[in-house]
DNA sequence: ATATTGAATGCAAACGTTTGAAAAAATTTC
DNA sequence: GAAATTTTTTCAAACGTTTGCATTCAATAT
């Protein structure tokens, strides 16, 4: 009743006057137990409660069945869909997951993943802070790798790293989006992009110059400014633009966030959505079908990416010494709503 | 370098023809160690890269350092708030947090906490998933209270259970918002209730209720229907609000989502916000002030939630044998944007 | 009656670490 | 140089569980 320590084999074992084997065997249901004996340890386990402590186990396999998640924050749509993503293949296959918030802070990615080796974590699942990428420190990285704990790259990571990672393809998604405006028939399109050095950013940043580039539209410094994947990051940067003496007719945000937050400035400023200026974010996040306008994106497949990378961990874990890491791709796709659709 | 297996303190004895404890020791600037040997084995463990096991030492000091945080979901901004803060505070103090989505079925919440008894998981943060609320069951709690192990309600919270618990005050914020309308002059507030049966929801109902109450305002049926949490449940009732013969002049929300959706259905049918139709959410999400007109909700403070919730656990952690639970309630608050503010 | 079989159980080691007590080694004291 | 003291190291047990091998005991076969 008041079992402030929890029941052990040994407990059980000392009640039926038998050794810790005997029980052990017996709740394990091994055929070499007397049935009567089994009958009576395994009713008798169940009456007090009896859990397996599955540290000792943890100890004597070597295996602890807990992966770490490392992400710089958990308050986007994208990371938590990720790491559902992760949680639906892996939880039923017994695995635990120790979610680690990083803050965008080196150290404390650092700590984390050492707590995570010192814990025996079979797996890290790491998408790096943005001070570790500008800083460009990777031992606590190397770390891992030596160690040949499976690490596997979501959303940002190292590129000259040989890992295997799930990601999404920002390039062709950002050139898409870009195209899609081009299409419509908007000139000065402006950029949101994301913080500089994030392979994230750069992509879709790459995407829209090259986009540009392709259809002979002027690339101007001045529709190109930072912004930090939140909405009020956007705020400003926006109000900016709107008040260029040639702005633009059309904004492509780094993510849905950035394009809300412009959106809201556009309106404010009472200019129309799609008519006066065209509107693209990036992740189709659940907000963005009902913003008004709804708000045109591109689809980001976030629980895809936690399944495909758990995929990959169980690849390398049942890899054989010499593993190659893979590298996943999925493809991103462009969602035509109403922020973009003049007529 | 190639360390498949990790390097223990066994290893290091063996390198330097000492005894485990020795190693152990100097490891830990034990006084009793010779200082040319403590430096010897230090430098020699930092070369080869030691790590602690902790998985022994959680079996030989029956702490294991982790937490589980068990919630229907974590794609909403509340809960990645609560985690956060739980995270704030407890990450520091050497916890990890083990995460375990419910996905609202009982027998995953069922089974995760007994995933975590058994890793010995020193204290439980959980919101209790719809199907164990709807079925009523609560074994598989009583089981972790037996076990001793601080379990700590969130948001959703069984009402009849004697443990700690940080909620917020639903109620009178949902009285504030309402009585926020009807201040404003508005005379039809209709209520998009969350699934009955959840605190939460009934919570906020009845302060809706209670609110119309006080002020004599007739409380009609055909003017509450119920939403699930997300953007795409409310588009349905709300359509059903706005073609009744006499339709709402204002719609409360169960939560912001709701009131999106809500807003998105009135834009489209043409109605103006506040002027034909008042809105009002509750969670103050990050997108809520950026929405177009920006969101009048209540405030619902997510990552405070976490740290009073961590405080609790800590609480207990340290408390004596006879532990009397507490209930922290924070306020809510209303934010009063546009979306209500009709002059 | 003895050997043989078979079933049921116990022993001991292992996983990696810590820690009180004992032992060994080095140093000081007279 | 022996005794006393101090410093340093080792021993052994413990945490909870599993598992190959050995042991026990009863039943059957010879």
């Amino acid at each position: 009743m008041n079992s402030s320590r929890p029941v052990t084999i040994k407990d059980i074992a000392r009640r039926f006057r038998c050794s810790p084997s005997t029980v052990s065997r017996a709740l394990n249901d091994h055929p070499a137990i007397n049935e009567d004996t089994r009958k009576n340890i395994q009713e008798y386990a169940r009456e007090v409660g009896y859990q397996r402590n599955e540290v000792s186990l943890s100890l004597l396999n070597k295996k602890t069945a807990s992966l770490g998640v490392v992400v710089p924050t958990i308050s986007n749509y994208y990371e938590t869909a990720v790491i559902e993503g992760l949680h639906t293949v892996l939880q039923p296959m017994g695995y635990t997951l120790n979610i680690c918030v990083t803050n965008e802070s080196y150290l404390l990615e650092k700590e984390s993943l050492s707590k995570l080796l010192s814990n025996r974590t079979e797996g890290i699942f790491l998408s790096v802070s943005q001070e570790t990428y500008d800083a460009g420190y990777y031992e606590h990285l190397e770390h891992v790798i030596q160690r040949k704990t499976p690490l596997i790259f979501i959303d940002r990571e190292y590129e000259d790293f040989e890992t295997s990672r799930a990601t999404v393809d920002d390039y062709h998604g950002a050139f898409a989006a870009v195209e899609h405006l081009i299409s419509i028939g908007y000139k000065q399109i402006a950029h949101l992009k994301g913080p500089n050095g994030l392979t994230v950013s750069e992509q879709r940043f790459k995407g829209y110059i090259n986009c540009l580039k392709k259809y002979n539209m002027p690339i101007r410094e001045d529709l190109i400014l930072n912004t930090n994947f939140n909405v009020e990051s956007a705020i400003l940067p926006t109000k900016r633009l709107l008040e260029l003496a040639s702005p633009p007719d059309a904004i492509f945000g780094v993510n849905d966030q950035v394009a809300i937050g412009a959106m809201r400035v556009a309106k404010d400023k009472g200019l129309r959505i799609p008519q006066d200026i065209g509107l693209v974010g990036f992740d189709n996040s659940p907000i963005s079908a009902y913003t008004f306008p709804s708000l045109t994106t591109v689809h980001r497949p976030g629980r895809k990416i936690g399944m495909e990378a758990s995929r990959l961990f169980l690849n390398q874990l049942n890899g054989s010494g010499d593993f190659a890491p893979e590298s996943i791709v999925l493809p991103s796709e462009l969602v035509i709503r109403e922020s973009s659709l003049r007529i």
